[in-house]
DNA sequence: GCAATATAGTTCCATATGGAACAATAAAGG
DNA sequence: CCTTTATTGTTCCATATGGAACTATATTGC
């Protein structure tokens, strides 16, 4: 119907001045966004809350404070994902009794399992996005992420 | 003066089930995302007017719904976009005399202008971040992303 | 100890963006 | 033809989110 019917962003890969960031930007919108958008509808998660859960499950008694410089997100957001988060009964905050300003933020069971789950969906859906890699390849893929990932300070800002 | 002061979104890295994923979340998250509000800030184009301008610097003569396909987009962020850019003098909107529910868009001089000039400078951005890498590393990578995104039409959706 | 400064967290506001309903036009079916 | 259905693009609305101002508390300098 449509002379152009064939063109998709696909074909953009090949010409584009940006591999890298072009590949990387498109498994955002096409995997992660939709991903992140199912779980906002089904589990009611925005994905703020996501992120102060993961920082939480990894570690006990954080501050507000903590998880903006851990994710640099600025801290209103952070601020409104952890007061939800604190309704759904995710996560407890207690207010630290030697610095009043802060308050101790702890994962809650419920938040762990609601966390665990989702962990366990998203794993299971990078399995599938990535079962044309041999398992050589997937090692190399990470192996290679990892070095720019880790390399963030030398090419972060400017 | 913290005592978790080490902890970053880096050392989860190590520790995470979907460990690609979560590498492609970061780079998206400090890479592309202050890459993009730079972009708004300095040149007030806005993501959905990008994506036409990539498009439109690709292909001539498109309809706004070619957009929405070749895009995934919905089509009320397109029309949001392709009414700006017309307003911005980046692109031409003229209405198709066979169907005339459809305009027919394309990019102007200015328009590519400023697309060239985004693209070297996004270029130049990914050379920085990727300096780490050899070019044999850098050709894997590409590969390797190249290898999983074409897979898409298997893994999208469920 | 007190004033000046820094910090934690919140609230206010502006805006980007997606979903759904809608208007205008075209295509299909009898 | 005329009705029914599909399609294009827009508008309306709800919400997610970042920047900046603000409040309350703590720290620093004198």
């Amino acid at each position: 119907m449509n002379y152009i019917e064939g063109m998709k962003l696909i074909d953009i890969l090949d010409a584009t001045d940006i591999p890298v960031a072009y590949r990387i930007s498109f498994l955002t919108n096409f995997w992660r966004e939709p991903l992140l958008r199912r779980m906002e509808r089904d589990t009611g998660l925005i994905r703020p809350e996501l992120t102060v859960l993961i920082c939480l499950s990894f570690r006990d008694n954080l501050y507000a404070r903590d998880i903006c410089e851990i994710t640099e997100q600025p801290s209103n957001t952070v601020s409104r994902a952890v007061t939800s988060l604190v309704g759904k009964a995710c996560i407890t905050r207690t207010r630290d009794t030697v610095d009043t300003r802060r308050q101790v933020l702890n994962i809650t069971e419920a938040g762990r399992a609601i966390h665990d789950d989702l962990m366990d969906g998203f794993s299971r859906s990078e399995a599938r996005m990535l079962q044309s890699l041999t398992a050589d390849e997937r090692e190399t893929l990470i192996l290679l992420l990892d070095k720019v990932a880790r390399d963030v300070n030398r090419w972060r800002g400017e």
